[in-house]
DNA sequence: AGATAGAGGACCGTTCGAGTCCAGTAAATA
DNA sequence: TATTTACTGGACTCGAACGGTCCTCTATCT
């Protein structure tokens, strides 16, 4: 199926959610004298954010850690303490989430093994053209910002066309090949 | 690690010899009087496939069935029977083939169940963001065909850039962002 | 001091995938 | 026709990986 682990679509969900809530608070208090990204109003705490997703708390704990290993998020420990986005949500790509939450993105193992590690080298037919694959679909999830992901606002509308990049048609295919295959 | 299972792997590397066989006969024939692909040349059997492979002949043997019933491969009973082709290299697109080796492609869940199938639908913010990324992956995965796979030849050199769409430049991401996530 | 909340890691149960095996059937050949 | 070859379909097992939980420690705020 070519899925990512639930841990990675859940980190992903609540990155977005911060990312909402830093826009909507910036926003909201314009150019005032709160300057870093870390300000109260921006800091949710783990339990907050299980809630508001409809996630188990110890999941969404373990998340949450993960991407401040990941250098996502900054944490404040304490009383009143919490998450806070560590970048703007346009400087952080998919690509890099996934990255952080379930190892370096390849459809196959030999996208990141170092050149030699599979003992089938020699007969793998395929071996360069998926590399090439696999850098094809990374580049699609690099372009793909959390800036995007969170959308205009709440009032989040698919025509809106929230990244316009990902709506390019795709390349004709190779000449002669007149019928697509089945699917 | 974003990956796909390990059968679909196997499936694709067996599909491409099959392809770079199917080619190199098509080409010493020229245009003899075996119009057909399933002509004798091009029919490998399974014990044959998982050797030149190096692949255990049940794994193999289980592909090849698999590919059968999505209508990749022919099948030949008894004695001198195998497998061929059933279409075209060029007209198998990747997508096809990961498609019926493990389903739908799909990062998420969200991406192919029917809408409303996710409880938490309702304050999931990704839903209609991952449905285009899916969209995208996809359609790069569909650009992709079994003969850029199998290449031009078995002097197959890297430097030939076997499908040249995909090395496209990646596109410029949103403006305003300097700094790339880091990865 | 006490309460809050993140940090780190151990732990477990279930699921899923890889791989094996077997009985059945179709086709070719001797 | 008997035998051999080879695909068909399905059941089955083993092990790893993943989702999820829990516990202890540390830092910070009130």
């Amino acid at each position: 199926m070519l899925r990512m682990s639930r841990i990675t679509d859940y980190g992903i969900v609540l990155l977005t959610k911060l990312a909402a809530d830093a826009a909507a608070a910036e926003r909201a208090e314009g150019s005032a004298d709160s300057p870093t990204s870390t300000a109260p109003e921006t800091i949710h705490n783990a339990r907050e954010l299980a809630a508001r997703a409809g996630l188990p708390l110890p999941v969404v704990s373990k998340i949450l850690k993960t991407l401040t290993r990941g250098g996502f998020l900054v944490s404040q420990r304490g009383a009143r303490g919490g998450y806070a986005l560590a970048r703007r949500p346009e400087e952080i790509s998919v690509a890099s989430i996934i990255d952080a939450l379930e190892g370096p993105i390849a459809l196959t193992e030999c996208g990141t093994e170092p050149q030699g590690a599979c003992e089938r080298e020699s007969r793998c037919a395929v071996r360069q053209p998926w590399q090439r694959i696999n850098r094809e679909v990374r580049k699609t999830l690099e372009r793909v910002r959390l800036s995007d992901l969170a959308g205009p606002g709440p009032d989040f509308d698919d025509s809106h066309a929230a990244f316009p990049l990902l709506l390019q048609e795709p390349l004709p295919v190779s000449p002669g090949s007149g019928a697509p295959a089945a699917d």
